[in-house]
DNA sequence: GTAATAACCTACTTAAATGCTCGGACTAAT
DNA sequence: ATTAGTCCGAGCATTTAAGTAGGTTATTAC
């Protein structure tokens, strides 16, 4: 079993776009500055997410991804295991030929936390959290850094054009 | 977070030291023959176990290792951080200051996760593995095969007696 | 049609951890 | 004195995470 900064890099991500929803698809660029995460990384992670037809993407200026399923009907542990960080506990894989082909002492303890795991991140989906105080006042947060800099490289770019009048 | 056969062996080990308990020390080379577990490697597992009390041991023959504490009294969460494979989920530690600095989106997430997990894992302890049938059924296949080897070595080197006389 | 944008793809690199092995030193019972 | 055990450090092969770099293709806007 194993959760590292990838498997919580696609869920953010993804809680991203969610959280963005009905504004169009989102450029993995605005992801990257929003959530701090390297491009070429949330490429790589995207490209697995696609895959696992979670997300549907629009090429071209203007394009981006987008959530190819409800918000209600992706869960976190679907996101998860769609970057390959299985939450799976067990060595076996629930085969029970832990040691050298029979069931070694700890299999089924084993086989309860992965339940208990799995169950408490199905349970949850981009939805539920998209609603949780948590997660809106760190949203808005973000929203705000991020249309405050879109405007100040606006306005940048309109000193620009000035300057070369 | 992350579980591999890291923790997996340490549980595994310190269950075989329940089972056994009552037997005098038991010597990691036993634990390695009936768990199948690498000798040198258990010996840095057990160096982890014993630098956080949670066994003691007795060098010289006869030697091995003992549960420090009543069976009851450890748990399967205090074995896997004994040995550094913690089951924190998040990636700050739960100090919120994933984002450089700041909270990110989904830290709340990752600490409810981990709560889920720790006390999953802490309110089990190695006296309630000792009495599950699944537990139970195993130990006495690993027993009958682990006493039938020591009896099979004992005739062989009672016969290795015998030639040489 | 040309430039810009953004997805897409492949390959490489660095760092860390796992799961071992090996060799030896210390300690205590026979 | 020998032997059975714990103790300790170094080293090693493999895997993975995480990120870099460099490019190609599709689409829009000018």
């Amino acid at each position: 079993m194993r959760l590292t900064t990838k498997g919580r890099y696609a869920v953010t991500a993804m809680l991203d776009l969610a959280l963005h929803e009905g504004q169009g698809p989102i450029s993995l660029a605005d992801i990257s500055e929003r959530q701090g995460i390297s491009l070429s990384y949330l490429e790589q992670l995207f490209a697995k997410l696609r895959r696992n037809s979670l997300v549907k993407s629009v090429r071209g200026p203007g394009g981006g991804y987008q959530l190819n399923h409800e918000k209600q009907a992706i869960s976190v542990a679907q996101v998860v295991d769609a970057v390959n960080e299985s939450v799976e506990a067990t060595g076996c894989g629930r085969q029970g030929d832990c040691q050298n082909g029979e069931t070694c002492l700890t299999h089924h303890l084993w086989c309860d936390l992965s339940n208990q795991i799995h169950s408490f991140l199905n349970g949850i989906s981009l939805a539920d959290l998209v609603v949780r105080k948590d997660v809106k006042d760190v949203a808005d947060r973000q929203d705000r850094r991020h249309s405050s800099q879109v405007f100040l490289t606006a306005t940048d770019s309109l000193l620009a054009d000035k300057a070369t009048v």
